[in-house]
DNA sequence: TTTGTTTTGCAACGACCACTGCAAAACTAA
DNA sequence: TTAGTTTTGCAGTGGTCGTTGCAAAACAAA
């Protein structure tokens, strides 16, 4: 009995990433699975067997975002420095990330959040966890600030990542409105000003 | 010769309101004309005779909010008090009526921003052209508190008024994700902490 | 009643949607 | 060569989309 079949004509990954950037610019729904398989260059049927079914490809295309270019709300929280730091170098990288001009603007993850309708409700809520995710890293680096002595003891940690998560998804819809990058970081720097104790 | 014809069994300005509310809960692409007619009432050949097509009826009803549930941005920053004042009643009014029970959660057009794609160019212009009416709004209290001394000069009026904006729209994101009124009035709150010369 | 005007109900249009069936193609192992 | 396995190309599925045509219905003026 043979073990290997035909082998397939295309990278899954680099495809992976395709859909990913075509889902990001223009949101799940709008993305049609004609417009994926020719931005991939693989068929139809070659996508089902490969990824499963449209939610499955857009999920996989989220966590890759995610783990890649959308990891810097993770990864720029972790290197040393206050927490203060962290969060003026997230919203820098941001205000960076948020308006470079080979992929699409915004975050994809704040871009999907108010897309689905009825009957997504499962891709509405799996979203929403991983948002969810996302804050909760910020509510632990602050957390670990206050452990730290970083920041006062009366500060809310819960309100705080809030007021800063906020802040980010409001700059991913500026930046999808055509704001630079320039004004971004203003805006990320200004937001910081909120900080507990921030001015002298 | 005769004047009138046959009388329409439904109201104009009701029928509108409902289009209005189911736009605004599923968003334009996401809301069928079979969906409005039915909410509506009337038939889809009596839509179409009555608003057009649905790109008119859905700008129609964009202004409805505007003029109507969502007009807050504009009327809280009118009445008297400091540039400051009005903010933080623009920011309570925020958070009571984006966590509405009576209507969908979120900013009608905040929502409407990330939601187009290829073909809805115009669209996407015009709902850009009136949140670039709203940030307006924004400029305009600003600069008048500057001219009043209620700002100091080095204030970068446009600056501030991006910031505010942006924390609006994040605002309506948190909403439409489930954030709670009282959260959000905490988080309108600590904004302002940026604000010009805010702490003591 | 007749004529003119507007709305209504209903059925249909072509275009697009996500998704699938099927057989030929392209490989590995025997 | 042969058998087994997987992918590919392509056509086609039923369903839904926004939009329209048409004739009957319901009114006002002549």
């Amino acid at each position: 009995m043979g073990y290997g079949g035909r082998p397939r004509k295309f990278e899954r990954d680099g495809a992976l990433e395709t859909a990913m950037l075509l889902f990001w610019e223009h949101g799940f729904e709008q993305t049609g699975i004609d417009d994926l398989a020719k931005a991939m260059r693989i068929s139809t049927s070659s996508l089902y067997s490969t990824f499963g079914d449209k939610r499955q490809l857009f999920l996989e295309a989220l966590d890759l975002y995610r783990s890649g270019r959308g990891g810097y709300t993770k990864t720029t929280l972790e290197v040393g420095g206050s927490a203060l730091d962290s969060f003026r170098r997230l919203f820098e990288t941001a205000a960076r990330e948020l308006t470079r001009g080979d992929q699409p603007r915004g975050c994809m993850l704040t871009l999907s959040l108010p897309t689905f309708s009825q009957g997504l409700e499962e891709l509405q809520v799996e979203v929403s966890r991983r948002r969810a995710e996302s804050l909760d890293g910020f509510r632990k680096r602050l957390a670990r600030a206050k452990r730290e002595k970083d920041l006062p003891p009366f500060v809310d940690v819960n309100l705080l990542a809030s007021f800063l998560m906020t802040t980010l998804m409001g700059m991913s819809l500026q930046a999808r409105s055509g704001a630079s990058r320039s004004h971004l970081l203003k805006i990320g720097e200004l937001a910081l000003q909120a900080w507990p104790g921030a001015r002298p």
